[in-house]
RNA sequence: GCUCCCUUCGUCUAGAGGCCCAGGACAUAGCCCUCUCAAGGCUGUAACACGGGUUCGAAUCCCGUAGGGAGCGCCA
């Protein structure tokens, strides 16, 4: 992971878009952060430029390596690769210290003695004088160090004047110098603080865009002051705002807050999970359905939208079928063969693959409910429904499978087209619609009232197989 | 509480002063197609948060109000 020439050392063109994609391995990755991150790589991709991926785990209480690891699989499955990276903020802390060092000299920066007891006492005044909680600015001008007390490194922020955001996706904001405290930049036991290292990694980095989410868009006048004081260059910023719930509410646990990699065990295709995310907050005219390279050809961020957005997953459903009628059945095989695996089915015939997908896709909304519903094409024995044999199989349902039987097992060849004609034969010659001969076909064969067209359903069966589950279903019919 | 942000059909959005008694998509209702279920096609219901301005004219510009969100941490 660490390397002796770190890249931004030894290219560093100041034409080209870097964007970056940073997140903090403290909770899952889930939509919200996939959509920042699509958004800066579909950035750079469309700028031809830089698309880095860095991990912020300062925090190592809260990180975890299975956190890391969800993002890195995450990001693999969703095809959102790096040109850089991943980084790991952990592993750059003398950098970090170097910078907060030279600070310190440059009188940027100030060590405080106040303790986190004294603070807290003084952000309850402030509270309950209706005041903004903020840091008084005690240690601000000088104070000599207080035994036993380890001091944090606070960051000196201008006390007049104003910073404008130029962002991207908002317009200009402006904040008041005034409104900014000293914040900290290094604890008490040396270890920097997450708005600190996000500046000193976008500076080295040459990150030329900053996009993120707009709970950021607070930080930023900071930040954008500690990099006036390295003398370092403004980044542009593009505050997106956050996914909302179905609900409207904040996104949660119980739908949407759940690791991205639920979203392969569920059936989706990345590249509809993205065209969804793309649409939340970004359009371009009437156009729904995107490929990927369609989404870079037209994705521009000054064109996303300021307002949240609430995560629908039914829309997600249909984009997703959608992709898979879309998609050349070929490229769909290795999904549909890891969800049969997921139920225990494995099948190697790609051709039977194939047709299967084929005959599914515009049955299904996933590639898990199409894996679910072609059990019977595997299936030693087929389960009957009670309730569809009740309503196809009685009456003059077993006499229609004998017939049915007959024609089939002698017809010539075994095509859609050859089992499409007898059938339809057979249904003329009794006086019937073609209903009346498929759908007992199909109970016995699939064991369900529903199913893709009878022909094409018997044709991928085979023969062989049609013709025993015939039998099985007269049989049971029967000895009923 | 203070600072900042946001507000078009249930949902995602188009709309950058007249093309809008607001267009598309998901969902929903009905019809068509049809061997089942789908897919597909057609039709319908449904929105400019509210109040003031500016203007010949406002969803679009300005000011308020209301509602929602974020930040105010030795979290990121």
């Amino acid at each position: 992971m660490v390397r002796c020439a770190p890249p931004w050392q030894t290219i560093r063109d100041s034409m080209t878009v870097v964007t970056r994609f940073a997140p903090s391995p403290t909770g899952m990755l889930h939509v919200g952060g996939v959509r920042t991150a699509l958004f800066s790589w579909l950035y750079a991709r469309r700028m031809g430029g830089k698309f880095i991926l860095r991990v912020e785990d300062t925090d190592r209480e809260r990180s975890t390596d299975e956190a890391v690891r969800v993002i890195l699989d995450g990001m693999a499955w969703l095809g959102l690769t790096a040109d850089e990276g991943p980084y790991y903020q952990t592993q750059r802390f003398d950098r970090y210290g170097a910078v907060i060092g030279q600070m310190l000299a440059a009188g940027q920066a100030y060590h405080c003695y106040c303790t986190k007891e004294e603070l807290e006492a003084v952000r309850a005044e402030q509270t309950a004088r209706k005041e903004k909680p903020r840091y008084p600015g005690t240690c601000r001008h000088g104070r000599a160090p207080r035994p036993g007390v380890q001091p944090v490194v606070r960051f000196r922020n201008p006390a007049q004047g104003s910073v404008v955001v130029e962002d991207l996706v908002h317009g200009s904001v402006t904040f008041q110098n005034a409104e900014l405290d000293d914040l900290i930049i290094a604890r008490s036991d040396g270890t920097p603080t997450y708005n600190f290292c996000v500046v000193v990694d976008d500076w080295d980095m040459g990150v030329t865009h900053v996009i993120r989410g707009d709970d950021h868009l607070n930080n930023t006048p900071r930040q954008m002051n500690m990099l006036l004081a390295l003398g370092a260059a403004l980044p542009t910023y593009a505050h997106v705002p956050m996914i909302l719930g179905p609900d409207g509410a904040k996104l949660s646990k119980r739908h949407g807050a759940v690791s991205v990699l639920q979203y392969e065990e569920e059936g989706y295709l990345p590249d509809a999970l993205l065209n969804y995310l793309v649409r939340l907050g970004w359009a371009h005219g009437d156009q729904e359905v995107f490929t990927r390279e369609e989404m870079i050809a037209a994705f521009d961020i000054k064109d996303v939208n300021r307002a949240a957005s609430a995560f629908n997953p039914e829309k997600l459903l249909w984009l997703n079928q959608q992709h898979m009628m879309r998609a050349t059945p070929a490229t769909l095989v290795p999904h549909l063969r890891a969800q049969l695996r997921r139920i225990g089915l494995d099948c190697d015939d790609q051709a039977l693959l194939e047709g299967i997908i084929l005959a599914q896709r515009e049955r299904a909304k996933t590639m898990k409910e199409m894996a679910l519903n072609s059990r019977f094409f595997f299936a030693e024995h087929v389960e009957i429904d009670p309730k569809a044999a009740a309503k196809h199989l009685g009456g003059g349902g077993r006499e229609t499978l004998q017939r049915v039987r007959e024609r089939l097992a002698g017809l010539g060849g075994w095509s859609t087209e050859a089992i499409h004609g007898a059938l339809e034969a057979l249904a003329a010659e009794l006086g019937a619609g073609l209903g009346k001969v498929a759908q007992p076909v199909r109970v016995a064969v699939t064991g369900a009232a529903v199913s893709p067209p009878i022909d094409v359903t018997l044709a991928l069966l085979g023969r062989e197989r049609t013709l025993a589950r015939l039998d099985a279903a007269m049989a049971a019919g029967s000895g009923a």
